[in-house]
DNA sequence: AGCTCATGGCGAG
DNA sequence: TCGCCCTGAGCTG
């Protein structure tokens, strides 16, 4: 379940339970034995979230990157630690808490500067308070590229994943396909707070809700309902169901391998900004 | 038991 | 653009 909510809600949640204080590590799949041994027995520095990756620093200093890709998880239990599974490609263990990593796509003790060759080749991250939407704003307004794709691209905004592109395009009433050098400055100023503010809620919450209090089913008296995912959302993974909004059915097809999901009435073609 | 799908990203062609 | 890597849940039988 990582977007960007997600892993900085992790890097606070491993500071909280391991920070200032040595660790076990260890790796029981043994994929990352040479990594965990090197950290073993050493104090958690820091922890830190850019976009979707997760940096824990161990003084040396060495940083464990984490990157969960789409089917890993980190998972925190409390003592007494119970034996691991197979699957544990990485245990650490506090005095109080041990925390479990599953399934990533990247798991590796990297150095300083490697840490910042990542920071460098990723975009601004609307979590990341010091970050300049500008930077990303740079690349979208020359890009002839549909928005649906830019904001997926690490490269551009970092941090948002399939659920908030969705969310975010339908809560500004923007078509998925329209073009980055279509877009206005102030649209996306507006898309990169709002991210801000969904995001930050994610974090706090550890879900996704993009849902206004307006348009809860609730106060548009309609049948309760609970989405797949854990939060309330206007469209991701809702296709064939009507829009909260509008009742037209939400769409889905493919783009660049994952599925989108719009409605076609509340974000239509090329919609003009405000009208 | 086997299939499909999932909130990602990389490298080959 | 495609295939591939990582794991587990929720189906189908």
């Amino acid at each position: 379940m990582p977007e960007g909510h997600t892993i900085h809600r992790l890097a606070a949640d491993h500071f909280e339970r391991f920070g200032g204080r040595p660790v076990r590590a260890s790796s029981p799949q043994g994929k990352f034995s040479d990594g965990a041994a090197l950290i073993d027995n050493h104090p958690m520095t820091s922890t830190e979230a850019h976009g979707k990756h997760l940096f824990l620093g161990f003084d040396g200093p060495t940083w464990v990157h984490i990157h969960l890709g789409l089917f890993g998880k980190l998972g925190f239990g409390t003592t007494p630690v119970p034996p691991p599974t197979d699957t544990v490609r990485l245990r650490l263990t506090g005095e109080d808490a041990y925390a479990d990593l599953r399934g990533p796509t990247t798991c590796a003790l990297i150095t300083d500067a490697e840490k910042q060759a990542i920071h460098d080749r990723l975009g601004p991250d609307p979590l990341r308070t010091a970050d300049d939407p500008d930077r990303a704003w740079h690349r979208i307004s020359r890009s002839r590229t549909t928005i649906a794709a830019l904001l997926m691209d690490q490269k551009i905004v970092a941090g948002v994943g399939n659920v908030y592109r969705a969310e975010v395009l339908f809560r500004h009433g923007i078509d998925p396909y329209r073009l980055g050098k279509d877009l206005t400055h102030a649209e996306w100023d507006a898309i990169w707070t709002d991210l801000a503010a969904l995001m930050r809620e994610g974090v706090r919450n550890n879900r996704i809700d993009t849902v206004r209090p307006e348009h809860t089913p609730e106060a548009m008296g309609r049948e309760p309902r609970k989405d797949d995912h854990g939060g309330e959302v206007y469209v991701y993974r809702r296709a064939t169901m009507p829009c909260l909004l509008c009742d037209t059915e939400i769409r889905t097809t493919p783009l660049a391998s994952r599925n989108l999901f719009w409605c076609p009435t509340c974000q239509p073609n090329s919609s003009p900004p405000g009208a």
